[in-house]
DNA sequence: TTCTCTACTGTGAACGCTCACAGAAGCATG
DNA sequence: CATGCTTCTGTGAGCGTTCACAGTAGAGAA
């Protein structure tokens, strides 16, 4: 009367019982497993098919502790979290690197630091050595985490340019002020000459980035700068309907507008429609992100997209070229004009 | 010439260092960090007093080799992505279940099964063990990985009451059928007798639950059911606008409308505006999810919150019951209306 | 005293894997 | 025939924990 499984859960297959299974030893198995240098044709095929047979999954806990690596990577948001929570493009960027790290099978996880409580037990985890590099999204200036896991050594790789922390921190980036200058120069091209913005939060690279490109293109323009046509804002709705508020407030002839993000253009459309304005043909409005925010408005909002998908994939490549041993990488992709109903 | 720290980093304390310090055998340093039942006082002090200085952390892996767990849990979204993607709702739930888990010091995988491909890793993944329960977002029938889940004996809480599943799996969901009728009943208190519906999808019992409370509290109204005031949606934005447009098709004497999700509310406004319909005046409109998009458009949405924070929390407590051995449960949570200017 | 019980502590053996090393076999070169 | 090289394979050790077990010391009871 044997008891191999006798009511509870089997105990899964260990590399012992592939070894045994494929008649060869543990040592064998395991180089199949890692790689398969150095093992004869004979021997991979044996064991390759003991694993089919066994049903066998290689135990991450047993190779963690012995190699020091944990196969897996944290993404961590230290970001005020309501700006992002709301934001939809942080929904594409999570997909687009859960993703891209599944296609390599290293697990994601999700680390959210909030409170003080909630930042130090994030960084003990983390310079543990409980995951081998951080995606990092905080691109606000003086992050007591980011510093701390640059200064522990930790892989890390930003999205965004990071304020404050030194070259040793890669990141991967849009072209924000390329993409600022292109919609503006787009405004330009329509005719337009009172061209106002409603800026993003100026203590992020990003938002100095796109007020940097707008004021470059007016001054190629030839358009003189007025400082009543900017409005500081910080990406969420309700600031882009006040900042257009103030706006019309104070530049009621402001023909254009260029807003930070399509979600707040969404305010400054709802701000615009309360004030008569019609869209585009008193005020064009262009936008930034093509989150899809701009799409749900009317009308349809002419936006510059942020290529996600390639961000995603390239945080996650130069990651892990960073834990392989490369050097810190900044990685700058171009983004593009669409060109909707609002312009 | 000591080489304890030679340029690299530095191996990590271990248990044996914290013992050593302490003056205290492993064992003993093992039973403070897992409770302390049996351990002196000034032993406990001590062997404190030693992981301070040192600054010990426990090593995960080791500790997952021995006691078969591994001591964090997976968050699994097997919808159609694109979906839930969209949804605020989604980011809600996410960030409730990463924090009600952070507080039990417990990390969350995120793990997205669309392609057939990574439902089989992840799956494989799971059941090899490399989690000890999974958070589930799928609640439409016949999920294929859930279904594998559950016949592997994985302890499970899905979002939602799940179709399909036997009892074995607990789950946490808002009372969708009592909000809808909260809904309803409103529309009813306003005077409105032409109540049509746009409905979320019909293969997820939230979208029937809703449009059964519809029902019901018509027919306790005494109002005849019609069938051409019912459009069906799939809780997206486009499928609101489209519902919206065939309702007002259909039976152009509706006087309000309940909407199954705030993002189809977004569209049935719209649709709405086209058509030139005042809301509330000509149409009263009612949503549901309390989304930030109830807020975002104009007039603001009167709709049904559900408690997603509540939902999270539960969905966590329970699953760690589950895992602890306890029989899997459901919970039901109320909703409530939150009136604003639609109605 | 002697025994039993409780409270506490230390020790070896695992957990499942990788890595370094030793060695075997085959083949070319001296 | 010895020597070296390359390709392949098996073996033992050890990663850092927990767990079962064997103790030890002290208190109270017989």
């Amino acid at each position: 009367m044997t008891m191999t499984n006798a009511g509870g859960r089997r105990r899964p297959p260990t590399i012992h019982d592939v070894a045994r299974e494929a008649g060869v030893s543990r040592g064998t198995v395991s180089r199949v497993l890692n790689g398969g240098h150095y093992v004869s044709p004979a021997a991979q095929e044996a064991v390759n098919a003991a694993i089919r047979r066994t049903g066998y999954v290689v135990n991450r806990h047993a190779r963690s502790l012995i190699t020091g690596r944990s196969d897996s990577i944290g993404f961590l948001l230290t970001e005020p979290q309501e700006r992002f929570f709301e934001d939809p493009n942080f929904n594409v960027l999570l997909r687009g690197c859960t993703q891209a790290l599944a296609g390599h099978d290293i697990p994601l996880l999700l680390m959210l630091a909030g409170t003080e409580d909630e930042r130090r037990r994030i960084t003990r985890y983390i310079t543990a050595g409980h995951v081998d590099g951080v995606l990092l999204v905080s691109s606000h200036s003086g992050d007591p985490v980011a510093e701390q896991l640059r200064e522990a050594g930790v892989p890390l790789v930003a999205c965004g340019k990071p304020i404050g922390l030194g070259s040793k921190v890669s990141y991967v980036a849009a072209d924000d002020r390329d993409g600022a200058r292109d919609m503006v120069k787009h405004l330009v091209s329509l005719g337009r000459r009172r061209i106002g913005m409603v800026t993003g939060p100026l203590d992020t690279p990003g938002g100095v980035e796109r007020l940097a490109g707008y004021r470059e293109v007016l001054a190629e323009a030839g358009i003189e700068a007025d400082d009543r046509l900017v409005a500081s804002g910080d990406y969420s709705r309700a600031s882009g309907e006040a900042g257009a508020e103030q706006l019309l407030d104070r530049a009621p002839d402001m023909d254009a507008v260029f807003v930070a993000s399509d979600l707040m253009a969404q305010g400054v459309l709802a701000a615009l429609h309360k004030a008569g304005r019609r869209v585009p043909e008193d005020v064009a409005v262009g936008g930034f992100d093509d989150s899809p925010a701009a799409t749900a408005v009317t009308p349809a909002l002419t936006t510059i997209r942020q290529p996600w998908d390639r961000i995603s994939n390239e945080m996650v490549r130069v990651l892990l070229a960073q834990i392989g041993g490369d050097d810190p990488a900044a990685v700058i992709l171009p983004t593009e004009l669409v060109r909707r109903d609002s312009t």
